[in-house]
DNA sequence: GATTGCCGGATTGTCGGACAATCAGGCGTT
DNA sequence: AACGCCTGATTGTCCGACAATCCGGCAATC
């Protein structure tokens, strides 16, 4: 939680740069320093979401640095922010590993996510257009993605992005900074099961719904909706996590 | 968000552990190691919220090093575990310094607190027996404290840990870490202006009234009294953040 | 045969030193 | 006053080192 936005990669952030004015002419410039152990550590992200290392595998300091041609420092340092992400565990004088998902934390998962967004769907009237019309177009986005058949891992990001959408209602970066660290989770552990996804059109369908009523000031109801919804998905992703027979790459 | 519990110190969690049973014999026993990086975090984090550091002031690695006696990788890394908390930022190639709250930030603190405390009311009637009991408690020792009148300081950290036990309700370990962080950035705001507390005894009764209304099931009349209890705090904080003439010491 | 004691390899935790890159501020030049 | 340059301070990253800790296996013990 640290600079309140790690955004975990996937989801960009939409809001555009403020227009430049006479009196700050520059303001649409922008640079981001990335530091080697920001690479490093989201190259390891992208190793965990795409499932090439596993849930529960260890994350040896000396191997990674070699692997990757960095300094052992520099690999705990990264280290430490997945971590402080929830995406991997430490286990003093043993080492840091993959975060396993049990079912608890399956659900403590959900019941967070749940206080989230329905907490930015409640706020949907006070929120500002630009966080509504966020809402909007990541509908849109996943309906595209839909639409041209993506790939599994696509359409988990394109779906996740509309709850994040949901959630960034409420407008608090802390919050949303939460909201992102649990959806990062929840990659974690679709990264293998992805498969799992029922039909596209419906999962459309079904958050155009939930807009929908929005839109309509239904928020109560709407409320009640998602509160389903993630109820759903929830143990959706339960089973999923209970049949991991997957059988070797 | 690394153990979901960093526990910044001043609200013991109250669970005690479980009993042993004939099947797991030592099932109470416990032992925490304490890293180097955990004490100076720790040492660190109390002359923030002692306000022996104010905000803005620039943590030089090297100084640290020198005056706790320890390397400077390990300063470097209980550095890290501060900006993850949100009590201290990095600028890139400039360094650490004490994390200085606008206006804005503090409405963020106070917005995420409403969800959060407000979601842990309306859970009060879901809640185990144990997290309702830990909130009666938290009152009492408020009340205590009050009583005897304790200094500023214990009397802030027995405020917060009442609505820590509200948050606790929701019963997400998720949700709670992200309380205790924003306790903690609270505690940091306050810690050079805790003597605008307003006449205790009105404050243990304002909390003692929303108890009751929750014990009385009047969870959403509960949750209006909560949500403007904070609005509340959250001016009367801006209004001593604006006051910062302190002198001295 | 189960428990205990001990050894060895692997890995982390911490240290110290080193050096390039970057930044802030001062100083002189134009 | 704006620009360019230099210097000192600080960070980012690297390397090598060593003690502490942990795991596993093997031998000794009851």
């Amino acid at each position: 939680m640290s600079d309140h936005s790690p955004q975990p990669d996937g989801q960009p952030d939409g809001g555009p740069h403020p227009p430049p004015t006479p009196e700050r002419p520059f303001a649409t410039l922008s640079l981001e320093h990335s530091s080697t152990v920001d690479r490093v550590a989201e190259e390891l992200r992208r190793a965990l979401f795409d499932g090439e290392v596993g849930p529960g595998t260890p994350l040896r300091e000396l191997a990674l640095a070699e692997a990757m041609g960095v300094s052992r420092s520099t690999i705990r340092e990264a280290l430490g922010a997945l971590v402080a992400e929830g995406l991997a565990t430490r286990e003093p004088n043993r080492g840091v590993f993959v975060t396993e998902l049990d079912p608890q934390a399956v659900h403590d998962v959900g019941l967070a996510r749940a206080v989230l967004e329905v907490a930015g769907a409640r706020r949907w009237a006070g929120a500002s257009d630009e966080e509504r019309e966020a809402v909007r177009e990541a509908i849109a986005s996943f309906r595209d993605a839909a639409a041209v058949g993506a790939d599994p891992s696509e359409l988990t990001a394109a779906h996740l992005a509309i709850h994040r959408s949901i959630a960034a209602l409420a407008g608090s970066p802390r919050l949303l900074a939460l909201a992102d660290a649990l959806y990062a989770e929840i990659r974690l552990g679709l990264a293998k099961v992805d498969r799992i996804r029922r039909n596209a059109e419906d999962q459309v369908a079904a958050h155009q719904a939930l807009v929908d009523l929005l839109e309509q000031g239904e928020v109560e109801t709407a409320a009640r909706e998602l509160e389903e919804h993630l109820a759903h998905a929830e143990t959706s992703m339960l089973e999923a996590l209970h049949l991991p027979h997957d059988e070797g790459t």
